[in-house]
DNA sequence: AACTTGACTAATTCTTTTAAAAAATCAAAA
DNA sequence: TTTTGATTTTTTAAAAGAATTAGTCAAGTT
């Protein structure tokens, strides 16, 4: 009954998602997961080993809704601009969703990166790759020249966490994470900074 | 005898900064700056309304010195680029002079934006204002196009930033702040994010 | 054999307390 | 006006204990 195991996953990871989305990873406790599910807190950890895999899973399960909703629209063959504009928004509005969920891993990110990092590190990397992908579209159609696509695919995924960032230190909320107003404002800012970013690598 | 007090307060900030320089904020007292320069602890209150105000103080003091660096080079009347990679180096070379003082700076940024945020606004928006005066001047020589300076400079700023994150985020050390390793690499990254940047502004 | 549980242990977090250190004040002197 | 020693107030640090929660396990069910 393997198809049942798979099932009982999919089921723990779509409750936990829902908790840790709404009241972050730390306000959860494993006993309210399994409340939720009536099922036994132990079983959870049949399915899972603990509770940083459980949270690890939910967030890859997220990760992999943000890059297939790209794939898909880079299937459709626009413009280099437009499938980046259309990347930081989805993205955007999916950290929106999930907002509690990624606030606990940037949260504990800064207080111990090292743990953590390596947790979260890959989901970078398919992320970077993804803008990879796009640059090399973009080369295709003679929109752009790049030499190094992992380098400047890098380079544009910091300078819009830049963003992000630079926000949240003027707008000076209590916490690092940004508030549901702020979200838009990033939007904004990185939209037009992929603008500028694309004219750099701009071909003539 | 005005000029006396002036020369005291400037004794007090070099030792202050010295200090904070090299132990940080948070490992420096008050008694211990006091006994380097042979005062007692009472008259540096006599001078500086708190330990806070000294510390922003000397903070000014540093930030005026990389804006001041910036302003000499900028009178050569360079291009654009030249000016900004230059002025991207010596302030990362600042910041790596005077590495605990900034690093008390981010790190209480973080744990306190609100608090913190007020003293250290005005250093971002003086910096940003220099980037802004930078892109006038290459829009005089016809080397960009620019409708918002502010807007810009800031986009610009922030992307910066971003490569600070970014490295930070990757390199997985075990504080926010960047070890003198890092520091070069970052460098090398806001080169590179300068000279994209720049000729996503480029006029043609 | 794969799955599930209640009862158990171990680790972590959350107070509370107390002691030490450092910030900040102040009356008085130079 | 400038300077200080002595004093007070705040912060920080460590320790101890309680309470919550993560994680384990032997035994039971399907």
């Amino acid at each position: 009954m393997s198809k049942n195991v798979d099932v009982k996953r999919a089921k723990i990871l779509d409750v936990a998602k829902r908790r840790f989305a709404h009241f972050g990873m730390a306000k959860t406790t494993m006993a309210e997961i399994a409340k939720d599910l009536s099922f036994s807190k132990a079983l959870l950890y049949y399915y899972f080993p603990d509770k940083h895999s459980l949270y690890t899973a939910v967030l890859e399960h997220v990760v992999n809704e943000m890059l297939s909703r790209v794939e898909v629209y880079m299937k459709k063959a626009m413009g280099v601009e437009g499938i980046l504009l259309y990347a930081v928004e989805s993205r955007m509005t999916i950290m929106r969703e999930n907002y509690n969920l990624f606030e606990y891993s940037s949260s504990q990110f800064i207080q111990n990166p090292g743990e953590m990092g390596k947790n979260i590190g890959p989901f970078f990397e398919r992320i970077r790759d993804q803008y990879s992908r796009i640059l090399k579209k973009g080369v295709e159609n003679e929109e752009i020249e790049v030499d190094d696509f992992n380098e400047t695919a890098e380079l544009l995924l910091f300078s819009l966490m830049g963003m992000r960032v630079g926000i949240l230190s003027k707008d000076l909320n209590d916490c690092l994470f940004p508030t549901p107003d702020e979200f838009d404002l990033i939007l904004t800012k990185q939209q037009k900074m992929v603008k500028i970013f694309l004219r750099g690598l701009r071909s003539n």
